[in-house]
DNA sequence: CATGAATGAGATTTCATTCAT
DNA sequence: TATGAATGAAATCTCATTCAT
């Protein structure tokens, strides 16, 4: 008869008479990261989240403190993510060239699984990487990444595979730079060039660009 | 010691008693520009942003429309100055190497002076580009751009300078995202990497490190 | 480049350049009856009108003192219309039931054709007529109206054609309310019952039903 | 983000320390009732309609979303209500005249008692019925009473009491005619005539005259 | 006579968080 | 553990009116 109430929250109930704590966390925090990653941390909406995960609003205190709190939880969640997915490259078993471009090729496929990753590194940066800097675990994360580059370069270095005195650091950020900027600005570029720059062919097409454009890098002058 | 204290009511009266619409709508440009870029399109306040432009909030809504179309402003506006900038390049008076390491450079500074420009791309994204695309100019904006780039290809291609076949908007975004990766997510990556990326002879040394990227990169194999 | 201003009033200058005292203060009238009507007293804007009348708003406060003053303004002027279109009705010239026809027609059409007079009738009496009850001249205007009806009762009656004793005020109120409700409530009446009121054929057959209805009631019973 | 709150305002709260849902949403819905009926829509004020519920403004919107919703809410209500105090009448008991009688003096008085209703149908047919039409049901609330009329009629014209050939729903807007425009109009009527016609007996006698007027009509011609 | 930028007051709406059950 | 109604604070936006030119 008269309106309906707007964002009811009913068909919440079935779902959490269950009472069953671990679920209720993890679907807190998977449309924590969901709605965070969509909107940004000041886009983001406590009541949305709530909704999303089918949960009492009062679960996400309950649980995480407060709104920092629970973004805090999805960063650290999505960051350790990543750490399984670098296992298993085996880059050693290639030689220099064919392990850079596997190197390659995974980083910019990882970015394009994941584009929740992208977007809270965006956001992290928004804020100045102010909470990241408060995780201790978070500094050594990369560091395989960083090693396995190292003895690349190093053995391409050896048999002039690739240039000399290449920094792998300044390396990795160029890899990580080709895919990521594509990928978290692609909205953008499509928009101002005119071309839908998310077309699974056209994504394609980039990741071979960006080993085409490393191992011309890395190709030492004759 | 402390920080300024915000103006008076006297003196932001004052400074619009001129009555000079044009100085106005900058001043609130300028403001919004800042305001914006600093907390995100969410995170801004329209209260701050009249507050630093030193005028009544209600100009904000006569000149603007609303909060979206003040974004909207801001994000041409900015999107014009660099292209504007780029215009007056004048790379046709070099030859096709020293032109492009001129526009990388360029890129790449320009980057660096104006956060901005980097901020708010980032939020714009976030938002899936929803006010770019409204943007009736912001395609033939873009178009000296890919020209430039095009001329400078098919010039060094023709004196084996640069391989051939290159797509202009792919090498740009590859340009763009060598730079613009490294300074708008800098935050984290000093963080992870345990060493200060923001440091004016890191960035320099940055700079050149994408310059030999993309020559690297253009030189045609022999 | 950046967004245009919203509500610009250029196009009014042309117009007013002229400085036709006369010109600017009718068409402030006309432009107020047309918001004022559409939207009521609270809803109209004060900033539509200026633009509606392709005049500066500071002209309107020259004109008519406030939003107020304006409003007792098309008010009146309204009101005044109305009278030129009694004369002519010659009812005296026909035998009492056409007479009484031609009255209940000549209403029914009147409010057809003069929505904004029905409209301001209406904003009034949400106003509990307090506009009105200042207004001199108004409350002689149906004077004529009434006397018609009284003539054509009486010789109704005198004849046998009509019952006797009809108060002619009351029977005034019902041809009126015949044709008024059906008009100013035609957009709720038309969702309610599903149907299209406002279609000319449909107009036509309610004139013809608001007839029937005061000439079935005038009869008198056998 | 978790701005330190003040003191509490201890008196409104009392209220509502209940947590009685249905409480709350019939209390603003009775508040928001005679805020806009005295009011309008645009007139009306949100602070006004809280503080007059006795509860916290933000309420509104939990429960109707925003002010539209609340009209409609109102709406919705309000019409419900005369509908189902009709459905009440049980004219099939009655013979067709007295039947008529009964439902159009049952009119008539409602209309006399419930002046909100007459106010919200003014509103919103000064807004071309625009939320009216955005209800789901309004449409099936009125088929009982068009099927009531229907009935009547049928009855009346099968014993000769009434003409054939009569449009049940031109009828009805005839019935709420003679006296909606009666109560809504009074004020400028009564300032017009110079009468009193908010009067008791005055209400009385107008009500003998709006039966006479629908049952002379419906007389059939002999 | 005319312009339209500028204003203060106040309106609606949003939001993270807490409270009674 | 769980619910969702309730809240204070502050955000965005609107409006009739005035002021400098």
């Amino acid at each position: 008869m008269e309106g309906s109430r707007p964002k009811s929250q009913v068909n919440a109930r079935a779902v959490n008479l269950t009472r069953d704590p671990e679920r209720t966390r993890a679907a807190i925090l998977r449309a924590a990261t969901a709605e965070i990653t969509a909107k940004g941390l000041t886009g983001a909406r406590v009541d949305a989240i709530a909704e999303r995960a089918g949960v009492n609003k009062r679960m996400l205190y309950h649980y995480f403190g407060d709104k920092q709190g629970l973004y805090l939880a999805v960063l650290e969640h999505t960051y350790a993510a990543i750490r399984n997915a670098e296992i298993g490259l085996n880059l050693d078993e290639l030689d220099p060239a064919a392990g850079m471009r596997k190197l390659v090729l995974f980083t910019w496929q990882y970015f394009i699984d994941h584009p929740e990753f992208l977007s809270l590194l965006v956001t992290e940066n928004m804020n100045r990487a102010s909470y990241l800097k408060t995780s201790k675990q978070i500094r050594t994360l990369h560091a395989p990444l960083v090693g396995m580059i190292k003895v690349l370069l190093k053995r391409g270095a050896a048999e002039k595979t690739f240039r000399s005195s290449v920094d792998p650091i300044e390396l990795y950020i160029s890899i990580a730079a080709l895919g990521f900027f594509y990928m978290s600005n692609r909205h953008t570029l499509s928009t101002i060039f005119g071309e839908n720059l998310s077309a699974p062919d056209r994504l394609a097409r980039r990741g071979e660009h960006i080993v085409e454009v490393i191992l011309g890098y890395l190709k030492p002058s004759e």
